[in-house]
DNA sequence: GTCCCTTTGTGAAGCGATGCACAAAGTGAA
DNA sequence: TTCACTTTGTGCATCGCTTCACAAAGGGAC
Protein backbone atom coordinates (compact mmCIF):
# COMPACT_ATOMS: atom_id res chain seq x y z
CA UNK A 1 0.00 0.00 0.00
CA UNK A 2 1.22 3.53 -0.94
CA UNK A 3 1.13 5.99 1.88
CA UNK A 4 1.08 9.83 1.55
CA UNK A 5 4.46 11.42 3.17
CA UNK A 6 5.40 10.89 6.38
CA UNK A 7 5.14 14.93 7.30
CA UNK A 8 2.05 15.28 6.20
CA UNK A 9 0.27 15.05 9.39
CA UNK A 10 -1.68 11.74 9.10
CA UNK A 11 -5.39 12.86 9.21
CA UNK A 12 -5.09 16.10 11.03
CA UNK A 13 -5.77 19.51 8.44
CA UNK A 14 -7.02 21.72 10.44
CA UNK A 15 -10.82 22.82 10.08
CA UNK A 16 -9.53 26.62 8.59
CA UNK A 17 -7.56 24.46 5.71
CA UNK A 18 -10.12 22.40 4.81
CA UNK A 19 -12.50 25.25 4.20
CA UNK A 20 -9.54 27.32 1.98
CA UNK A 21 -8.90 24.40 -0.01
CA UNK A 22 -11.52 24.48 -2.73
CA UNK A 23 -11.05 28.22 -3.12
CA UNK A 24 -7.48 27.35 -4.06
CA UNK A 25 -8.72 24.43 -6.31
CA UNK A 26 -10.73 27.13 -8.32
CA UNK A 27 -8.20 29.26 -8.66
CA UNK A 28 -5.83 26.38 -10.28
CA UNK A 29 -8.61 25.48 -12.14
CA UNK A 30 -8.63 28.71 -13.44
CA UNK A 31 -4.72 28.57 -13.98
CA UNK A 32 -5.05 25.24 -15.44
CA UNK A 33 -7.11 26.55 -18.50
CA UNK A 34 -4.53 29.41 -19.37
CA UNK A 35 -1.98 26.90 -19.63
CA UNK A 36 0.14 27.39 -16.94
CA UNK A 37 2.41 25.22 -15.71
CA UNK A 38 3.51 25.92 -12.65
CA UNK A 39 2.56 28.89 -10.26
CA UNK A 40 4.51 30.32 -7.42
CA UNK A 41 2.85 30.51 -4.03
CA UNK A 42 2.53 34.39 -4.14
CA UNK A 43 0.69 34.51 -7.37
CA UNK A 44 -2.16 31.77 -6.00
CA UNK A 45 -2.03 33.31 -3.09
CA UNK A 46 -3.20 36.54 -4.63
CA UNK A 47 -5.73 34.45 -7.09
CA UNK A 48 -7.42 33.03 -4.27
CA UNK A 49 -7.51 35.91 -1.95
CA UNK A 50 -5.64 35.06 1.13
CA UNK A 51 -1.74 35.64 1.29
CA UNK A 52 1.11 33.46 0.58
CA UNK A 53 2.36 32.74 4.07
CA UNK A 54 -0.69 31.59 4.92
CA UNK A 55 -1.39 29.68 1.90
CA UNK A 56 2.39 28.01 1.77
CA UNK A 57 1.47 26.75 5.59
CA UNK A 58 -2.11 24.94 4.86
CA UNK A 59 -0.43 23.41 1.70
CA UNK A 60 2.06 22.06 3.93
CA UNK A 61 -0.63 20.28 6.02
CA UNK A 62 -1.24 18.16 2.80
CA UNK A 63 2.22 17.40 2.16
CA UNK A 64 5.25 18.58 0.98
CA UNK A 65 4.31 19.52 -3.23
CA UNK A 66 6.44 22.57 -4.29
CA UNK A 67 9.67 22.74 -5.32
CA UNK A 68 12.16 25.32 -3.52
CA UNK A 69 12.70 28.05 -6.28
CA UNK A 70 10.16 27.15 -8.88
CA UNK A 71 6.89 26.69 -7.38
CA UNK A 72 3.78 24.20 -7.75
CA UNK A 73 3.03 21.98 -10.55
CA UNK A 74 -0.37 23.13 -11.77
CA UNK A 75 -1.67 19.60 -12.86
CA UNK A 76 -0.31 17.95 -9.89
CA UNK A 77 -1.21 20.17 -7.06
CA UNK A 78 -4.78 20.03 -8.40
CA UNK A 79 -5.00 16.16 -8.30
CA UNK A 80 -3.81 16.69 -4.39
CA UNK A 81 -5.87 18.92 -3.49
CA UNK A 82 -8.83 17.14 -5.01
CA UNK A 83 -8.07 13.74 -3.53
CA UNK A 84 -7.75 15.19 -0.45
CA UNK A 85 -11.23 16.77 -0.59
CA UNK A 86 -12.44 13.52 -2.06
CA UNK A 87 -13.41 14.51 -5.37
CA UNK A 88 -11.80 12.25 -7.20
CA UNK A 89 -15.01 9.90 -6.10
CA UNK A 90 -18.92 11.40 -7.34
CA UNK A 91 -20.77 12.35 -4.69
CA UNK A 92 -25.00 11.53 -5.01
CA UNK A 93 -26.80 14.68 -3.40
CA UNK A 94 -30.33 14.97 -2.91
CA UNK A 95 -32.35 18.04 -2.51
CA UNK A 96 -35.44 17.90 -0.17
CA UNK A 97 -37.69 21.23 -0.64
CA UNK A 98 -38.33 21.76 -4.61
CA UNK A 99 -39.82 25.47 -3.50
CA UNK A 100 -37.72 28.60 -5.02
CA UNK A 101 -34.76 28.12 -4.06
CA UNK A 102 -34.75 24.24 -4.14
CA UNK A 103 -35.56 24.98 -7.76
CA UNK A 104 -32.91 27.29 -8.19
CA UNK A 105 -30.14 24.61 -6.76
CA UNK A 106 -31.05 21.72 -8.45
CA UNK A 107 -30.26 23.60 -11.94
CA UNK A 108 -27.37 25.73 -10.67
CA UNK A 109 -24.51 24.16 -13.24
CA UNK A 110 -22.04 24.85 -10.71
CA UNK A 111 -22.83 22.28 -8.56
CA UNK A 112 -21.72 19.22 -10.89
CA UNK A 113 -18.64 20.80 -12.04
CA UNK A 114 -16.83 18.89 -9.89
CA UNK A 115 -17.66 15.61 -8.33
CA UNK A 116 -21.28 16.36 -7.16
CA UNK A 117 -24.23 14.76 -9.24
CA UNK A 118 -28.09 15.85 -8.25
CA UNK A 119 -29.53 12.33 -7.46
CA UNK A 120 -32.53 12.58 -6.32
CA UNK A 121 -35.40 15.59 -5.22
CA UNK A 122 -38.36 15.50 -3.05
CA UNK A 123 -41.14 17.39 -1.62
CA UNK A 124 -43.99 17.10 0.46
CA UNK A 125 -46.45 18.86 -1.92
CA UNK A 126 -48.40 16.48 -4.53
CA UNK A 127 -48.76 19.21 -6.69
CA UNK A 128 -44.82 19.28 -7.71
CA UNK A 129 -44.13 16.02 -7.01
CA UNK A 130 -43.93 14.35 -10.50
CA UNK A 131 -42.36 17.26 -11.88
CA UNK A 132 -39.18 17.20 -13.76
CA UNK A 133 -36.45 19.89 -12.81
CA UNK A 134 -33.30 19.69 -14.30
CA UNK A 135 -33.93 16.25 -15.67
CA UNK A 136 -34.53 14.84 -12.75
CA UNK A 137 -38.15 13.50 -11.28
CA UNK A 138 -39.12 15.00 -7.89
CA UNK A 139 -40.27 12.15 -5.98
CA UNK A 140 -42.76 12.35 -2.48
CA UNK A 141 -40.99 12.69 0.90
CA UNK A 142 -42.86 9.72 1.38
CA UNK A 143 -39.81 7.83 -0.34
CA UNK A 144 -37.26 9.66 1.17
CA UNK A 145 -35.60 6.71 2.82
CA UNK A 146 -36.21 3.82 0.61
CA UNK A 147 -34.34 6.58 -2.78
CA UNK A 148 -31.73 7.51 -0.39
CA UNK A 149 -30.57 3.44 -0.04
CA UNK A 150 -31.40 2.68 -3.07
CA UNK A 151 -29.47 5.61 -5.25
CA UNK A 152 -26.59 6.14 -2.49
CA UNK A 153 -27.06 9.20 -1.94
CA UNK A 154 -24.44 10.46 1.09
CA UNK A 155 -24.92 14.34 1.04
CA UNK A 156 -28.20 15.82 1.58
CA UNK A 157 -28.81 19.47 1.32
CA UNK A 158 -31.94 20.81 3.06
CA UNK A 159 -34.30 23.63 1.20
CA UNK A 160 -37.26 23.06 3.00
CA UNK A 161 -39.15 25.45 5.54
CA UNK A 162 -38.11 25.89 8.61
CA UNK A 163 -40.93 24.04 10.09
CA UNK A 164 -40.07 20.68 8.00
CA UNK A 165 -36.48 20.79 8.37
CA UNK A 166 -35.38 19.10 11.95
CA UNK A 167 -37.91 16.45 10.89
CA UNK A 168 -36.31 15.70 7.65
CA UNK A 169 -33.02 15.93 8.98
CA UNK A 170 -33.94 13.02 11.16
CA UNK A 171 -35.47 11.09 8.57
CA UNK A 172 -32.21 11.57 6.64
CA UNK A 173 -30.20 10.51 9.69
CA UNK A 174 -31.59 7.67 9.99
CA UNK A 175 -31.33 6.69 6.20
CA UNK A 176 -27.33 6.50 7.29
CA UNK A 177 -26.82 10.45 5.57
CA UNK A 178 -24.02 11.94 7.76
CA UNK A 179 -24.01 15.21 5.80
CA UNK A 180 -26.38 17.88 5.34
CA UNK A 181 -26.28 21.45 3.87
CA UNK A 182 -28.72 23.48 5.59
CA UNK A 183 -30.71 26.40 3.93
CA UNK A 184 -33.88 26.38 6.50
CA UNK A 185 -33.55 28.82 8.65
CA UNK A 186 -33.18 26.54 11.92
CA UNK A 187 -30.83 25.15 14.21
CA UNK A 188 -30.55 21.50 13.70
CA UNK A 189 -29.96 19.15 16.92
CA UNK A 190 -27.87 15.96 15.44
CA UNK A 191 -26.58 13.26 16.78
CA UNK A 192 -22.41 13.16 16.88
CA UNK A 193 -20.64 12.01 14.21
CA UNK A 194 -23.35 14.11 11.38
CA UNK A 195 -22.18 17.27 9.83
CA UNK A 196 -23.72 19.93 9.20
CA UNK A 197 -23.08 23.19 7.48
CA UNK A 198 -25.56 25.91 7.08
CA UNK A 199 -25.97 28.79 4.57
CA UNK A 200 -28.40 31.61 5.77
CA UNK A 201 -29.11 34.30 3.77
CA UNK A 202 -30.88 36.60 6.58
CA UNK A 203 -28.07 35.78 8.92
CA UNK A 204 -25.70 37.30 5.88
CA UNK A 205 -27.34 40.33 5.62
CA UNK A 206 -27.65 41.32 9.29
CA UNK A 207 -24.41 41.17 9.38
CA UNK A 208 -23.45 43.42 6.49
CA UNK A 209 -26.34 45.33 8.26
CA UNK A 210 -24.29 45.40 11.04
CA UNK A 211 -20.96 46.98 10.00
CA UNK A 212 -22.62 49.00 7.65
CA UNK A 213 -24.59 50.80 10.35
CA UNK A 214 -21.23 51.03 11.85
CA UNK A 215 -19.74 53.05 8.66
CA UNK A 216 -22.43 55.08 8.73
CA UNK A 217 -22.18 56.27 12.35
CA UNK A 218 -18.96 56.69 12.07
CA UNK A 219 -19.38 59.54 8.88
CA UNK A 220 -22.46 61.07 11.28
CA UNK A 221 -19.98 61.52 14.13
CA UNK A 222 -21.45 59.35 16.79
CA UNK A 223 -24.39 57.75 18.26
CA UNK A 224 -26.60 60.82 17.93
CA UNK A 225 -30.04 58.97 16.78
CA UNK A 226 -29.52 56.48 20.12
CA UNK A 227 -32.86 56.39 21.74
CA UNK A 228 -33.96 54.93 25.23
CA UNK A 229 -35.90 51.99 25.63
CA UNK A 230 -39.95 52.79 25.70
CA UNK A 231 -40.44 53.88 28.88
CA UNK A 232 -44.17 51.94 28.75
CA UNK A 233 -42.48 48.94 28.47
CA UNK A 234 -42.42 46.80 31.82
CA UNK A 235 -38.96 45.59 32.83
CA UNK B 1 -27.93 62.41 24.59
CA UNK B 2 -27.87 59.47 25.80
CA UNK B 3 -25.22 56.91 25.86
CA UNK B 4 -24.82 53.09 26.25
CA UNK B 5 -23.91 52.23 29.75
CA UNK B 6 -20.07 52.78 29.92
CA UNK B 7 -18.55 48.88 30.68
CA UNK B 8 -19.54 47.99 26.64
CA UNK B 9 -16.79 48.42 24.59
CA UNK B 10 -17.87 51.60 22.74
CA UNK B 11 -17.91 50.05 19.16
CA UNK B 12 -15.45 47.10 19.80
CA UNK B 13 -17.72 43.92 19.42
CA UNK B 14 -15.64 41.03 18.56
CA UNK B 15 -16.42 39.72 15.16
CA UNK B 16 -17.14 36.24 16.21
CA UNK B 17 -20.13 37.83 18.52
CA UNK B 18 -21.77 39.72 15.33
CA UNK B 19 -22.28 36.63 13.53
CA UNK B 20 -24.08 34.66 16.50
CA UNK B 21 -25.99 37.86 17.27
CA UNK B 22 -28.74 36.88 14.22
CA UNK B 23 -29.14 33.30 16.21
CA UNK B 24 -29.51 34.73 19.16
CA UNK B 25 -32.54 37.17 17.87
CA UNK B 26 -34.14 34.34 15.88
CA UNK B 27 -34.49 32.57 19.09
CA UNK B 28 -35.67 35.45 20.89
CA UNK B 29 -38.49 35.96 18.40
CA UNK B 30 -39.47 32.46 18.74
CA UNK B 31 -39.88 32.67 22.45
CA UNK B 32 -41.52 35.99 22.03
CA UNK B 33 -44.23 34.34 19.82
CA UNK B 34 -44.62 31.83 22.92
CA UNK B 35 -44.96 34.19 25.23
CA UNK B 36 -41.83 33.96 27.22
CA UNK B 37 -41.23 37.24 29.25
CA UNK B 38 -37.68 36.03 30.86
CA UNK B 39 -34.58 33.56 29.58
CA UNK B 40 -32.00 32.21 31.29
CA UNK B 41 -28.70 32.34 29.49
CA UNK B 42 -28.60 28.45 29.51
CA UNK B 43 -31.93 27.92 27.68
CA UNK B 44 -31.46 30.68 25.01
CA UNK B 45 -28.09 29.24 24.68
CA UNK B 46 -29.38 26.09 24.09
CA UNK B 47 -31.85 26.95 21.53
CA UNK B 48 -28.86 29.07 19.57
CA UNK B 49 -26.80 26.20 19.89
CA UNK B 50 -24.36 27.55 21.30
CA UNK B 51 -22.93 26.93 25.30
CA UNK B 52 -24.04 29.09 27.96
CA UNK B 53 -20.76 30.85 28.51
CA UNK B 54 -19.86 32.02 25.14
CA UNK B 55 -23.85 33.21 24.72
CA UNK B 56 -23.43 35.47 27.99
CA UNK B 57 -19.74 36.63 27.16
CA UNK B 58 -21.30 37.97 23.61
CA UNK B 59 -24.23 39.53 25.27
CA UNK B 60 -21.64 41.30 28.11
CA UNK B 61 -20.16 42.79 25.12
CA UNK B 62 -23.61 45.01 24.10
CA UNK B 63 -24.03 45.79 27.49
CA UNK B 64 -25.04 44.13 30.82
CA UNK B 65 -28.72 43.50 29.91
CA UNK B 66 -29.44 40.51 32.46
CA UNK B 67 -30.63 40.45 35.76
CA UNK B 68 -28.47 38.17 38.33
CA UNK B 69 -30.57 35.58 39.50
CA UNK B 70 -33.65 35.53 36.76
CA UNK B 71 -32.22 36.02 33.67
CA UNK B 72 -32.96 37.95 30.31
CA UNK B 73 -35.87 39.92 29.78
CA UNK B 74 -36.86 38.95 26.22
CA UNK B 75 -38.78 41.98 24.53
CA UNK B 76 -35.68 44.06 25.91
CA UNK B 77 -33.08 41.80 24.91
CA UNK B 78 -34.49 41.60 21.27
CA UNK B 79 -34.69 45.70 21.15
CA UNK B 80 -31.37 45.83 21.91
CA UNK B 81 -29.46 43.19 19.60
CA UNK B 82 -31.95 44.47 17.28
CA UNK B 83 -30.83 47.77 17.29
CA UNK B 84 -26.93 46.77 17.85
CA UNK B 85 -27.04 45.45 14.33
CA UNK B 86 -28.69 47.97 12.80
CA UNK B 87 -32.38 46.44 11.85
CA UNK B 88 -34.05 49.18 13.91
CA UNK B 89 -33.94 50.85 10.58
CA UNK B 90 -34.63 49.72 7.23
CA UNK B 91 -32.09 48.97 4.28
CA UNK B 92 -32.80 48.63 0.54
CA UNK B 93 -31.56 46.08 -1.30
CA UNK B 94 -30.69 45.37 -4.94
CA UNK B 95 -30.15 41.78 -6.50
CA UNK B 96 -28.16 41.87 -9.53
CA UNK B 97 -28.88 38.77 -12.19
CA UNK B 98 -31.86 37.55 -11.90
CA UNK B 99 -31.24 33.45 -13.44
CA UNK B 100 -32.92 31.10 -11.29
CA UNK B 101 -31.06 31.91 -7.80
CA UNK B 102 -31.79 36.12 -7.93
CA UNK B 103 -35.51 34.74 -8.63
CA UNK B 104 -35.75 33.01 -5.68
CA UNK B 105 -34.05 35.43 -3.52
CA UNK B 106 -36.44 38.14 -4.58
CA UNK B 107 -39.04 35.29 -3.80
CA UNK B 108 -37.68 34.77 -0.79
CA UNK B 109 -39.88 35.69 2.36
CA UNK B 110 -37.33 35.62 5.37
CA UNK B 111 -35.57 38.42 3.85
CA UNK B 112 -38.11 41.30 4.00
CA UNK B 113 -38.78 40.19 7.89
CA UNK B 114 -36.39 41.59 9.66
CA UNK B 115 -35.19 45.29 8.33
CA UNK B 116 -34.47 44.54 4.58
CA UNK B 117 -36.62 45.78 1.14
CA UNK B 118 -35.66 44.33 -1.60
CA UNK B 119 -35.78 47.84 -3.53
CA UNK B 120 -34.26 46.65 -7.19
CA UNK B 121 -33.64 44.51 -9.46
CA UNK B 122 -31.32 43.96 -12.52
CA UNK B 123 -30.61 42.01 -15.23
CA UNK B 124 -28.18 42.15 -18.27
CA UNK B 125 -30.50 39.83 -20.69
CA UNK B 126 -32.87 41.98 -22.60
CA UNK B 127 -35.30 38.87 -22.46
CA UNK B 128 -36.06 39.29 -18.61
CA UNK B 129 -35.64 43.02 -18.20
CA UNK B 130 -39.49 44.21 -17.54
CA UNK B 131 -40.72 40.92 -16.02
CA UNK B 132 -42.26 41.35 -12.76
CA UNK B 133 -41.13 39.54 -9.84
CA UNK B 134 -42.42 39.89 -6.54
CA UNK B 135 -43.77 42.72 -7.33
CA UNK B 136 -40.88 44.48 -8.77
CA UNK B 137 -40.01 45.44 -12.49
CA UNK B 138 -36.69 44.33 -13.05
CA UNK B 139 -34.97 46.68 -14.71
CA UNK B 140 -31.69 46.74 -17.21
CA UNK B 141 -28.58 46.93 -15.68
CA UNK B 142 -27.55 50.16 -17.91
CA UNK B 143 -29.46 51.85 -15.09
CA UNK B 144 -27.33 50.07 -12.24
CA UNK B 145 -26.07 53.82 -10.90
CA UNK B 146 -29.06 56.13 -11.44
CA UNK B 147 -31.62 53.12 -9.55
CA UNK B 148 -29.02 52.80 -6.73
CA UNK B 149 -28.88 56.23 -6.04
CA UNK B 150 -32.13 57.09 -6.27
CA UNK B 151 -34.04 54.25 -4.09
CA UNK B 152 -30.82 54.91 -1.58
CA UNK B 153 -30.13 51.34 -2.14
CA UNK B 154 -26.83 50.55 0.51
CA UNK B 155 -26.46 46.53 0.26
CA UNK B 156 -26.42 44.52 -3.01
CA UNK B 157 -26.75 41.19 -3.52
CA UNK B 158 -24.78 39.12 -6.60
CA UNK B 159 -26.19 36.73 -8.27
CA UNK B 160 -24.56 37.21 -11.73
CA UNK B 161 -22.42 34.35 -13.41
CA UNK B 162 -18.93 34.52 -12.50
CA UNK B 163 -17.56 36.02 -15.31
CA UNK B 164 -20.03 39.53 -14.49
CA UNK B 165 -19.48 39.49 -10.63
CA UNK B 166 -16.44 41.71 -10.82
CA UNK B 167 -17.56 44.47 -13.29
CA UNK B 168 -20.68 44.69 -11.43
CA UNK B 169 -19.28 44.85 -8.31
CA UNK B 170 -16.73 47.40 -8.74
CA UNK B 171 -20.49 49.74 -10.73
CA UNK B 172 -21.92 49.34 -7.29
CA UNK B 173 -18.97 50.61 -5.62
CA UNK B 174 -18.58 53.70 -7.39
CA UNK B 175 -22.02 54.26 -6.97
CA UNK B 176 -21.46 53.94 -3.08
CA UNK B 177 -22.55 50.76 -2.49
CA UNK B 178 -19.83 49.16 0.47
CA UNK B 179 -21.78 46.01 1.56
CA UNK B 180 -22.00 43.14 -1.11
CA UNK B 181 -23.60 39.76 -0.80
CA UNK B 182 -21.62 37.31 -3.27
CA UNK B 183 -23.26 34.31 -4.24
CA UNK B 184 -20.71 34.20 -7.77
CA UNK B 185 -17.84 31.71 -7.20
CA UNK B 186 -15.47 34.27 -7.77
CA UNK B 187 -12.69 35.93 -5.21
CA UNK B 188 -13.51 39.98 -5.31
CA UNK B 189 -10.98 42.16 -5.17
CA UNK B 190 -12.65 45.77 -3.57
CA UNK B 191 -11.47 49.03 -2.79
CA UNK B 192 -10.58 49.12 1.75
CA UNK B 193 -14.10 49.91 3.54
CA UNK B 194 -16.00 47.66 1.49
CA UNK B 195 -17.59 44.65 2.96
CA UNK B 196 -18.13 41.76 1.22
CA UNK B 197 -19.36 38.63 2.65
CA UNK B 198 -19.79 35.38 0.25
CA UNK B 199 -21.86 32.79 0.15
CA UNK B 200 -20.59 29.57 -2.25
CA UNK B 201 -22.65 26.35 -2.61
CA UNK B 202 -19.90 24.52 -4.20
CA UNK B 203 -17.28 25.25 -1.47
CA UNK B 204 -20.04 24.11 1.43
CA UNK B 205 -20.42 20.51 -0.84
CA UNK B 206 -16.45 20.11 -1.27
CA UNK B 207 -16.00 21.24 2.43
CA UNK B 208 -18.79 18.32 3.42
CA UNK B 209 -17.59 15.78 1.25
CA UNK B 210 -14.02 16.23 2.89
CA UNK B 211 -15.76 15.07 5.78
CA UNK B 212 -17.84 12.60 4.63
CA UNK B 213 -14.71 11.31 3.03
CA UNK B 214 -12.56 10.77 6.38
CA UNK B 215 -15.82 9.13 8.06
CA UNK B 216 -15.85 6.62 5.01
CA UNK B 217 -12.07 6.20 5.26
CA UNK B 218 -11.93 5.08 9.02
CA UNK B 219 -15.01 3.01 8.59
CA UNK B 220 -12.62 0.85 6.19
CA UNK B 221 -9.90 1.00 8.14
CA UNK B 222 -7.13 3.12 6.08
CA UNK B 223 -6.91 4.56 2.54
CA UNK B 224 -6.41 1.48 1.09
CA UNK B 225 -7.60 3.26 -2.41
CA UNK B 226 -5.03 5.68 -2.25
CA UNK B 227 -3.19 5.66 -5.54
CA UNK B 228 -0.07 7.39 -6.86
CA UNK B 229 -0.01 9.89 -9.25
CA UNK B 230 0.16 9.00 -12.87
CA UNK B 231 3.66 8.54 -13.87
CA UNK B 232 2.91 9.90 -17.25
CA UNK B 233 2.40 13.17 -16.25
CA UNK B 234 5.31 15.20 -15.94
CA UNK B 235 6.93 16.28 -12.67
C1' DG C 1 31.64 22.64 -9.25
C1' DT C 2 30.58 27.20 -7.35
C1' DC C 3 27.85 31.14 -6.71
C1' DC C 4 23.70 33.70 -6.79
C1' DC C 5 18.88 33.98 -7.01
C1' DT C 6 14.27 32.40 -6.14
C1' DT C 7 10.82 30.22 -3.48
C1' DT C 8 9.35 26.80 -0.27
C1' DG C 9 8.45 24.91 4.40
C1' DT C 10 8.31 25.90 9.22
C1' DG C 11 9.65 27.47 14.15
C1' DA C 12 8.03 30.86 16.99
C1' DA C 13 5.55 34.87 18.36
C1' DG C 14 1.19 37.15 18.30
C1' DC C 15 -3.77 37.44 18.39
C1' DG C 16 -8.47 36.51 19.00
C1' DA C 17 -11.94 33.22 20.50
C1' DT C 18 -13.44 29.61 23.76
C1' DG C 19 -14.68 27.54 28.04
C1' DC C 20 -14.01 27.00 32.97
C1' DA C 21 -15.02 28.38 37.36
C1' DC C 22 -16.36 31.61 40.65
C1' DA C 23 -17.39 36.06 42.88
C1' DA C 24 -21.01 39.36 42.61
C1' DA C 25 -25.75 40.39 42.50
C1' DG C 26 -30.30 39.59 42.56
C1' DT C 27 -34.89 36.86 44.25
C1' DG C 28 -37.93 34.87 47.53
C1' DA C 29 -39.01 32.63 51.88
C1' DA C 30 -39.01 32.68 56.76
C1' DT D 1 -33.12 41.01 58.38
C1' DT D 2 -31.06 36.88 57.27
C1' DC D 3 -30.36 32.81 54.64
C1' DA D 4 -30.54 29.71 50.73
C1' DC D 5 -30.75 29.57 46.01
C1' DT D 6 -30.34 31.08 41.21
C1' DT D 7 -28.06 33.16 37.45
C1' DT D 8 -25.21 36.74 35.48
C1' DG D 9 -20.75 38.85 34.24
C1' DT D 10 -15.88 38.12 33.88
C1' DG D 11 -10.77 36.94 35.02
C1' DC D 12 -7.88 33.57 33.42
C1' DA D 13 -5.99 29.58 31.20
C1' DT D 14 -6.13 27.42 26.86
C1' DC D 15 -6.57 26.59 22.12
C1' DG D 16 -6.32 27.20 17.26
C1' DC D 17 -5.23 30.18 13.59
C1' DT D 18 -2.42 33.84 11.50
C1' DT D 19 1.66 36.18 10.41
C1' DC D 20 6.50 36.98 10.48
C1' DA D 21 10.94 35.93 9.31
C1' DC D 22 14.45 32.93 7.94
C1' DA D 23 17.02 28.60 7.13
C1' DA D 24 16.90 25.04 3.76
C1' DA D 25 16.55 23.54 -0.89
C1' DG D 26 16.43 23.72 -5.61
C1' DG D 27 17.58 26.00 -10.44
C1' DG D 28 20.49 28.22 -13.71
C1' DA D 29 24.64 30.74 -15.27
C1' DC D 30 29.31 30.46 -15.85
Amino acid sequence: MIRRPSHARERGIPEATVARLPLYLRALNGMSERGLATVSSEDLASAAGVNSAKLRKDLSHLGSYGTRGVGYDVEYLIYQISRELGLTQDWAVAIVGVGNLGRALANYGGFVSRGFRVAALFDADPEVVGDHIAGLNVEHIDDLEAVIRRRGVSIVVLATPAAAAQQVADRVIAAGVTSILNFAPVVLTVPEGVDIRKVDLSIELQILAFHEQRKTDRMSGGPAMAEEWPEAVDL
